[in-house]
DNA sequence: TCACTTTTCCAAAACGTTTTGGGAGTAAAT
DNA sequence: ATTTACTCCCAAAACGTTTTGGAAAAGTGA
């Protein structure tokens, strides 16, 4: 059986207390002690209970993340990455990552609102936020700790990180637009996703600062994945007028487009400009190689989960708003428009 | 302050014994109690606290998992989706999935036994098994209960759910065998992942047992990155007798090998037959579209997830070796030979 | 009435830790 | 000789639950 202070306390012949802190690194103890203590704890393979620890400290050290799966095939590149640096982020503090995965909805509104009441982990982290997110509702009134990758519309009150997409979009079109872009497609996401609206805003508004027309028949939308991009832009390429360069709103829909494009015996780059966000890894290994905004999803990941162990450990957050600049990532997939 | 047992017993005028036996089901307790019992907990909005019952029932109702990352970005298609599965088993049986990201070597096994020893968790699920398994050692080693997704070289005397990745290996062989390919490629995976052997072997024990050469020429091992198939697909494809079809350990290599052959202005399914393992989401909306082994990873995580929860509960486990046949998914990346 | 069973309840212990609020003993200062 | 200060220690309480081992009260059958 595992070793507890209590039997350190019977070996060394001094009180639980005493072991306790001389473990824990308190004063009062001498050091005489401390170094029987620790050697006593040593042999014995003495390891605390964090359990009893989490009950006395009335502290789970546990963060929580629900990955919204919009499909029950889910697979997006994206999360693990993200996954990873929070998770990094949280065992070089201490603390447990409890991941579960809940396509959005009912099912996980259910879910937050048992992880709260069950007082299970100490906080969350939302991610991927949403236009009016019942998340961060649920969690703003319970006053439950939590930090986002990502802004809502509305109050932006809380803990957050965040690309700011619309700067992204706006090197994305100024960059076509030097090609001599002026037929521009937009592959945009559900509106009710923040960073989808943020991508869409920078589309047009950017073009029309270009005093270039913003075409709503160029302006389609898909569900993130490599087969609607396909799909999406083969609508667009089969139109009698169809755009001279198209940019999607993340890197798996061009992706896509890619393959469309391709699939009509058209060059990308050439006869058709692409262009992504995110910038995963297949991104920079496509044929040709995509042009697109690079995320640095793990820093992000790694950074709003110590904003939100800082948080809850009342240390002072110097910066809780944070939005990153973003850099244009240009490869092979965008090039001069052919006349 | 959220209630308490005593609370309710105070409220009730009854023990904090009987309270927790109301709530609990036990038959010792009268209606008329247990009915007031449950008004009163209903009304103060009672919730249990975890920590303390964790403590008493010396159980955490965490199980581990730690995903084995191998580049810094790693973006696995397929972990998103194991997660799902083993996650949703394990939320319905109330149980924490705790998940970590660590590569493979020291840091992983430290994190093995700080995760042992400290007993934050009850149980591991371990996925993709290599030949000789550090993780399944110490996990032997410490009689520590996990499941897992693979087998291992040795022993298997543990819990796993596995795909024949052999038997899949066959019938893709041999549906390319039918469609005349007389000179197959391979496109292998690092060999001391259980996975990549039993592929390998599927694949050359098939040529032989329809007495076909198995040219080591033909045989290149990548990292299951799609950027390696491309890599790897382009070497045998401009060699001068380059092979007529290629066939890929996973899908995302396939994937890249696709692209490679598209390169070279040859057609996928015409002129080079593909083939992949795995039946990612992206394999069946490339284009063309992927011939693979269907894997239900999804299935996967939850059979492997409600095995070792069976076990920690001391239920009886019908079957603990669990061997999956696999189904061969035959879509356009494969086509008849060219003569 | 007695013996026996059933129903209903509960005090106390246990899980293993940390914190609180001292207290004893010794040394230094007055 | 007393006060003050310092060092080292610890009993007890607390965190909130479940389990153990009864015991009192009520009912039953003779």
């Amino acid at each position: 059986m595992a070793a507890t202070l209590k039997e350190i306390a019977q070996r060394v012949g001094k009180s639980v207390t005493t072991v306790s802190r001389a473990l824990a690194g308190y004063s009062d103890v001498s050091e005489a002690t401390r170094a029987q203590v620790r050697q006593v704890a040593q042999e014995l393979g003495y390891e605390p209970n964090i359990t009893a620890r989490r009950l006395q400290k009335r502290r789970t050290e546990t963060l929580a993340i629900v990955l919204p799966t919009y499909s029950p095939r889910f697979s997006d590149p994206f999360f693990s990455e993200f996954l990873a640096g929070v998770g990094n982020a949280a065992a070089a503090e201490g603390y447990d990552l409890l991941v579960s995965t809940r396509s959005p909805g009912d099912e996980e509104e259910k879910a937050y609102r048992d992880l709260i009441r069950s007082r299970r982990v100490d906080a969350f982290i939302v991610v991927r936020t949403r236009l009016h997110d019942a998340r961060i509702e649920i969690l703003k009134a319970a006053n439950f700790p939590f930090a986002a990758f990502g802004r809502i519309e509305g109050d932006n009150d809380f803990l957050f990180v965040d690309e700011d997409s619309e700067l992204g979009l706006r090197l994305v079109v100024e960059h076509l637009v030097k090609l001599g872009h002026r037929r521009l497609a937009f592959l945009a996401a559900p509106p009710d996703l923040m960073f989808a609206r943020y991508r869409l805003k920078g589309f047009t508004e950017t073009l029309q600062a270009r005093g270039l027309p913003v075409d709503p028949e160029l302006i389609l939308t898909g569900d993130l994945s490599q087969r609607h991009g396909h799909q999406l832009a083969g609508i667009l390429l089969d139109r009698p007028d169809p755009p001279t360069a198209i940019v999607a709103c993340n890197d798996l829909m061009a992706l896509g487009a890619m393959s469309a494009v391709q699939n009509r015996g058209l060059k990308v780059g050439y006869d058709v400009s692409i262009t992504g966000f995110d910038d995963i890894p297949p991104a920079e290994h496509a044929h040709p190689s995509l042009t697109t905004v690079h995320q640095p999803v793990y820093k992000i990941g790694k950074m709003v989960c110590q904003m939100v162990i800082d948080v809850i450990n009342g240390r002072e957050i110097p910066n809780p708003q944070i939005t990153l600049a973003p850099s244009l990532v240009i490869r092979q997939s965008s090039g001069p428009v052919q006349i």
